[in-house]
DNA sequence: TCGCTGATTCGACGTTTGTCGATGTGCTTC
DNA sequence: GAAGCACATCGACAAACGTCGAATCAGCGA
């Protein structure tokens, strides 16, 4: 094995979402109700939903802050919810020069979809 | 058509579900936001998206109280989340005799699925 | 280097939430 | 009608949340 220095491996962690069956199949852990009811929580106000949706809406999937922050509350509080989006992994952000870009995490917003999907 | 007696119109009010087209392909009114975000806030708690999807994954689509009262909260509390998730419109509840049984609203499930599923 | 603009962090606040024990209600069976 | 079980409601309380103004940080251009 070669493993002369294994610095800052870059992989993009498949255990990300292992997450879930559909509801209708099967009832969910207690591990997997604590790790999904937090995605949930992270759109369960309509101000954060409305950015997340501004964002995941934005041509080429990603939009910088201040292209989506009139959504009727002060500029701290856009960037209070966007960390709360960005904690839950739902948005990734990258900073290039002035402006700091926000984009939707498709693999999370897919694991979401599919719980809710019925299993007929 | 022999309409002998309409009694108990069995319609599932077509108004139920305006809600929503993905958010990958508009951004969501304000009005819309409030709505889908009380869905998800009621989601939004483990233990809720437990009894939910003990509700949903259940033979026959509904449960009594006492088949998935045991998710580690006292009894008062699990009533509590029951009509949170009630008044949220994601579940029905029906007494029969000394048992209440839940079962979930089929459609407001599919229009949150809706809402997350990639419009691709 | 000095300002200017975009964005985040901090500290404080009123409100909402999740939880419990105690109590109340509805139904069944004696 | 009394007792017992299933479930809901009430009242209280600590913790978490959403919001703001003020302060701070990060680039950019003069």
């Amino acid at each position: 094995m070669s493993n002369l220095e294994l610095v800052e491996l870059p992989v993009i962690e498949p255990e990300a979402v292992p997450c879930c069956p559909p509801v209708t199949s099967a009832a969910l852990s207690e591990a997997d109700s604590v790790k999904m009811a937090a995605m949930f929580k992270a759109l369960a106000d309509p101000v954060r939903l409305r950015l997340f949706s501004r964002v995941a809406s934005h041509e080429g999937g990603e939009a910088c802050v201040c292209d989506i922050q009139d959504v009727g509350v002060s500029q701290p509080t856009v960037s209070h919810h966007l960390k709360k989006l960005r904690e839950a992994g739902l948005l990734t952000s990258e900073r290039r020069g002035t402006w700091v870009y926000y984009r939707v995490a498709p693999e999370v917003l897919g694991a979401m979809a599919g719980l809710l999907s019925a299993a007929r």
